[in-house]
DNA sequence: CGTATGATTGAGCCTACTCAACTATTGTGG
DNA sequence: CCACAATAGTTGAGTAGGCTCAATCATACG
């Protein structure tokens, strides 16, 4: 397997074997790039909905504005995610997209997962695949967002991102930077700027995390996980029904 | 086209061009049944995950229970859905499923979407289709249930459900029978069975709708659609980046 | 040093929840 | 056919948790 730098071809290689087939077809979706600064509006909800983006750096978000003037956060994206599956099924963007830092995106447009489909049904497979785990991490977050006490929403997120970031960066242990504002967790989760607040004080004064600059510490991790009812859903992936050959790995 | 009496195929083919083949493959599909009683459990998070079913008879939810004792439903399913797509990526469920009504499903086989992939294409990018579409429907549905007003989550469940059932059934109008406990109903949009006995007396006082033994009839579809910020996500399917011929079709 | 953004803390309020009683409806067995 | 039980829906009273509004503190940057 030649190593190269693509995140995308880094991250689904964790699933399953790619050939150098499946390498060329993926290359191409990360064949043209873009630069983004922090806070950068990608595009709106609304706008013509051409392509997808492949996450290069940098983090990002999917938003929509709610009709009382508040904002919900739907989705956080990490190098190798997929941003726009969701997207997929219309003409136009149903979430707003906007970066939290400085980035880097490759666009592609839907056209492009033509050849995917038609040559390699196992990268098809493992595409699907992913939309479906995506879906499921998305009604878990929301299940905790609208549904739980706000430090098992909090908890829930710290966690999320941690296992998320631990896929594309497996030295990462329990300490990671978390450039997002208060008011952006808070749209995420469903608070206000000052529950999240107070509510993370208070998560930090009974030793469950720690803050340090913009880092965050997760101290009891098994603590935090049993207050928000939180599943790794990278753990039980299951690739066994794949056409061809496939890894059956996490 | 064989007018088959597939629920299925019916619904795939108001989206694109079905040959006999794919029709063929469809069908097999939907060549077992299994007939379901009124609040069945069909299977629980943590079961292992074989099969999907097609709904071809019936109402269905799936649900989640809350640390707490609560209940989360986080979709509820009618004839001509797939149910399961968001299974595929794991090997156990992540859900529970309860039949509301009594019904008839066919399970198939995650492995019976193989030859899907292999020789079909356009079923695959459709499957893949409906699936985003899925997953929109479930970020505005949870959106909703999160971040609105009472008064807006119920609107927006019954708006959806409305939109749902028109497209299997195009003779509907304003009025449907709605076979759900207020309790499942609040479980739905995150509220009690009180707040949403409260709000559904006061939305019919005010007009909006009227209940009728188990029917609800939408009387004022243009205000519940404005209060709600509700989109009809069935409008604006895009199948034209398809491989092979595609319609243009809602 | 001054400004802008973000985080923290306090006070009061309001909405949806809890608890509870009561009514309506449905189904079942004597 | 009626009486009873079980389930579902309605209504009232009181509570509490997270929101709003507002002031203050912290940090970064020009």
């Amino acid at each position: 397997m030649s190593n190269s730098n693509s995140c995308l071809i880094a991250k689904l290689s964790h699933y399953t074997e790619l050939d150098d087939t499946h390498e060329q077809l993926l290359a191409k979706l990360e064949k043209s790039e873009r630069q983004v600064t922090e806070r950068e509006e990608i595009y709106a909800g609304g706008d013509p909905m051409t392509h997808l983006f492949c996450v290069k750096s940098g983090w990002f978000y999917g938003y929509t504005n709610l009709p009382d003037g508040g904002r919900h956060v739907v989705r956080i994206y990490h190098p190798g995610d997929i941003i726009g599956f969701s997207g997929l099924a219309f003409r136009h963007q149903s979430i707003n997209l906007r970066s939290a830092t400085e980035g880097c995106l490759c666009p592609f447009e839907k056209k492009d997962l033509h050849q995917i489909l038609l040559t390699a049904p196992t990268i098809t497979a493992l595409l699907f695949t992913l939309a479906a785990r995506e879906q499921v991490i998305i009604i878990d977050t929301l299940r905790a967002a609208s549904r739980m006490r706000p430090r098992a929403r909090l908890a829930f997120l710290l966690l999320d991102i941690a296992c998320r970031l631990r896929i594309t960066n497996s030295t990462m242990t329990n300490r990671f930077r978390l450039p997002l504002t208060q008011t952006d967790i808070g749209d995420t989760v469903g608070l206000t700027n000052v529950s999240v607040s107070r509510t993370l004080v208070e998560m930090e004064q009974q030793g469950l995390i720690q803050r340090i600059n913009g880092d965050v510490v997760l101290l009891q991790e098994d603590e935090l996980r049993s207050i928000s009812d939180f599943h790794d859903r990278h753990a039980d992936m299951d690739t066994s029904w794949f056409p061809g050959t496939s890894k059956d790995s996490n």
